[in-house]
DNA sequence: ACCCAGGCGACGA
DNA sequence: TCGTCGCATGGG
């Protein structure tokens, strides 16, 4: 028999949101699910237990209210219409109805851009491994025994060597030197969040270590402007193969992002290379 | 022993 | 603006 836990809320439906895809579709890192299909996660120091339930999303959310986790899984966008645009690519079409129910959350900019200066040239087990190093290591212990993601102040202050414990390779003086960039504002993402995203992009390039596709990213899942579309190899070939050769991601439109995030999800679970 | 992983920067043509 | 290469690390 089931024990009652503290009270959970409903937060949304299965419908709507659908949690595994949301949350294994390669935009996050740091959302864990146990044997009970429970997920755990934190995000601006929140912690949080979500888990699917008789057709509804409920969540335990211990020291923060339902708005902000409204916000933060993005259900006040109406997907159904977001992907009104997508009918005219066959493929994505299919991509789109694989991926029903992902939402593009909104992540802490910083942390957005620091995972994705791990993923660099990385797989995804061991981005995750190394960005919950990065946590364990030097974020804060919450109550929820989930430890904050690092702000960039703190790690600002660290050496390249300081990194060590995390195995990044040549990606620790990238995040050293972003962090830096971050803590001295010379990249202030509130700054960023009120530029277009080509811009915001291009902003984001200047720093060392900091290419297209991470830039592109840190704009889709950071600062949630979901006109950016990130390409990675698994995008490249996507649109190598199934699209025409003239094709421009801009005719995508606003949510060509979602698209994206529909395409990778799509490609890396039933195209192997 | 090789090859690859949600790339990037440096360099040369 | 293009291709090519080295970069750390770990898993197949």
């Amino acid at each position: 028999m089931k024990t009652l836990q503290s009270a959970g809320c409903v937060l949304s439906s299965t419908q709507e949101l659908n949690l595994s895809k949301t949350f294994e579709c390669g935009q996050c890192f740091r959302w864990n699910v146990n044997k009970s299909g429970i997920y755990t996660g934190i995000a601006y120091g929140h912690s949080l237990k979500i888990w699917e339930e008789n057709g509804l999303i409920i969540c335990d959310a211990p020291d923060c209210d339902l708005p902000f986790w409204r916000d933060y899984f993005d259900l006040d966008t109406n997907y159904a219409a977001a992907t009104a645009d997508f009918t005219q690519y066959d493929y994505l079409q299919s991509c789109a109805k694989y991926g029903e129910g992902i939402h593009i959350l909104k992540q802490e900019p910083w942390e957005a851009l620091c995972s994705f200066i791990i993923s660099q040239c990385n797989n995804i087990p061991r981005i995750k491994k190394i960005v919950e190093c990065l946590c364990t290591n030097f974020g804060e212990l919450q109550p929820s025994g989930l430890f904050s993601f690092p702000s960039a102040e703190s790690l600002a202050v660290l050496s390249e060597r300081d990194l060590a414990p995390l195995h990044s390779g040549y990606r620790a003086a990238y995040i050293i030197n972003a962090a830096r960039a971050v803590a001295e504002k010379s990249l202030d993402f509130n700054l960023l969040y009120s530029m277009d995203a080509p811009a915001a992009i291009a902003e984001l390039s200047k720093i060392h270590g900091v290419g297209k596709k991470v830039a592109s990213c840190t704009v889709l899942f950071g600062l949630h402007k979901m006109d950016s579309f990130p390409i990675d190899v698994w995008i490249k070939r996507a649109l190598d193969k199934h699209f025409p050769p003239d094709f421009d991601p801009k005719a995508l439109g606003s949510y060509a992002g979602l698209a994206q995030q529909y395409i990778f999800f799509y490609a890396r679970s039933n195209e192997s290379k």
